[in-house]
DNA sequence: TGATGTGAACCCATTCACAGCC
DNA sequence: GGCTGTGAATGGGTTCACATCA
């Protein structure tokens, strides 16, 4: 595929250089740990602390960090506020996103109610469901209007964050629906593999999968204890 | 710090070979697929079209099918029902988990309501809360109970895995309860970092955090759409 | 002095490409 | 012939270790 080594000289040079997916995931770690710290009117903070209370570790912190620019203090650490606020700024949360709910069941709801959006900057432009039952009921403070509405309310609210939290079945189209509404990214609670035109990003969350994942470990766990009763030996754990 | 090297020949060698992390992680996926694919009666799958039907490639399907054992047919594929049961076989899902779910707020509630986790063989044992004002009621048919209770029904009941959908600020103590209570492996849905022994294992599942990964994207989608519009290219989308 | 920022080394994960088998 | 299973090659992510600088 593209085999561009530097991407400098692009269309008027990319808004800003790419971050690596791994560090990425990390951000919002640092982001609520540094909120903590600054709760508690801290105002420096050195890698080897964040990597203690996020655990990393110190150089991965650093690591980390520095795809955002250089905004540590060599031989003090980093400024709580000001790192706070880069990071806000690299993920784009100087302002605040509307998001739509498709799926106004268990677990449409629960995500509606869940205080954790609203509290970090996500506010609820909409949930909705086909099922005529749920329409009009009232979720999270909000009404539940029908799916139909949905391209109006994203394009009345500028709306660009879809949450899927619809059964299987009905999930592809109603990610359909949100990509033709204009929506650019998914995050997805349906069990289901979506597929989205190329350009739109889809963030999976599969809970049961997570489960399925702890069952191993505990299968694992459940077979040591057997193996070492049988031996004899005092080792512990699973090393996960 | 700890500097060994091959960890071989431990207690009576490990139980079963261990399969990479990232592995692990995408087993789920298979298993969900082949389980549709079984609804269908489809009987033979090759791991190209699982890579299809998983938005994975074949090579990687493949290869992380061969942690498992080799239970394909050379020049045929693999056989739905044996691979879905040598997968659920090393994930330890051969028999029921009962798991406990701590808070019973609006996650808490959605967790025990949402069906996802009992359809796929894990049944709840129990939901917990240290609320007066809900100890006592009933979600997701289960009467909530105490936290004081807990140790009783994960020994009795033999409950290993836990659900832990508290306030942040209750996370930790309601870890240390668990881990206590003899769980040996939690679901984190609190924004914290837990602190656990060593043998304990956590997974969390940032729901924000995700947002915000969303949040980047979309940033970047923004930016990019005005640098087009700048220079008047008709490019499109993230790259995501 | 002490902590950042970062090349280099290392390690794990993904992909390639083909031998092996049905 | 076709598809699996897997060594080898590649690539990305993590860790090391140290030059750099307040």
């Amino acid at each position: 595929m593209g085999a561009e080594r530097h991407n400098v000289s692009a269309v008027s040079d990319s808004p800003r250089r790419r971050i690596p997916e791994a560090a990425l995931s990390r951000l919002p770690l640092y982001l609520r740990v540094l909120g903590e710290l600054s709760n508690e009117t801290v105002n420096q903070v050195s890698s080897e602390q964040l990597a203690e209370l996020t655990g990393m570790n110190a150089a991965k912190v650093r690591k980390d960090l520095s795809y955002l620019g250089s905004y540590g203090t060599r031989g003090v650490g980093y400024d709580v506020n000001f790192l706070t606020y880069q990071i806000q700024r690299e993920l784009g949360l100087n302002h605040d996103w509307p998001l739509v709910i498709v799926g106004a069941g268990n677990l449409g709801q629960a995500l509606a109610n869940y205080g954790g959006f609203t509290e970090r900057g996500f506010s609820i432009a909409g949930v909705f469901d086909t099922d005529e039952s749920k329409v009009g009921g009232v979720v999270g403070g909000v009404r539940v209007r029908h799916l139909d509405d949905l391209s109006q309310v994203v394009q009345s609210k500028n709306v660009s964050i879809g949450v899927l939290a619809t059964p299987g079945e009905a999930a592809q189209e109603a990610a359909n629906r949100l990509v033709r509404a204009g929506v650019g990214s998914i995050l997805n609670f349906a069990p289901v593999v979506l597929s989205v035109p190329r350009g739109v990003s889809v963030r999976k969350v599969d809970l049961a999968g997570e489960l399925q994942i702890l069952s191993y470990y505990e299968q694992r766990r459940a077979a040591n204890a057997v193996a070492r009763e049988a031996a004899g030996a005092p080792a512990r754990g699973v090393s996960a």
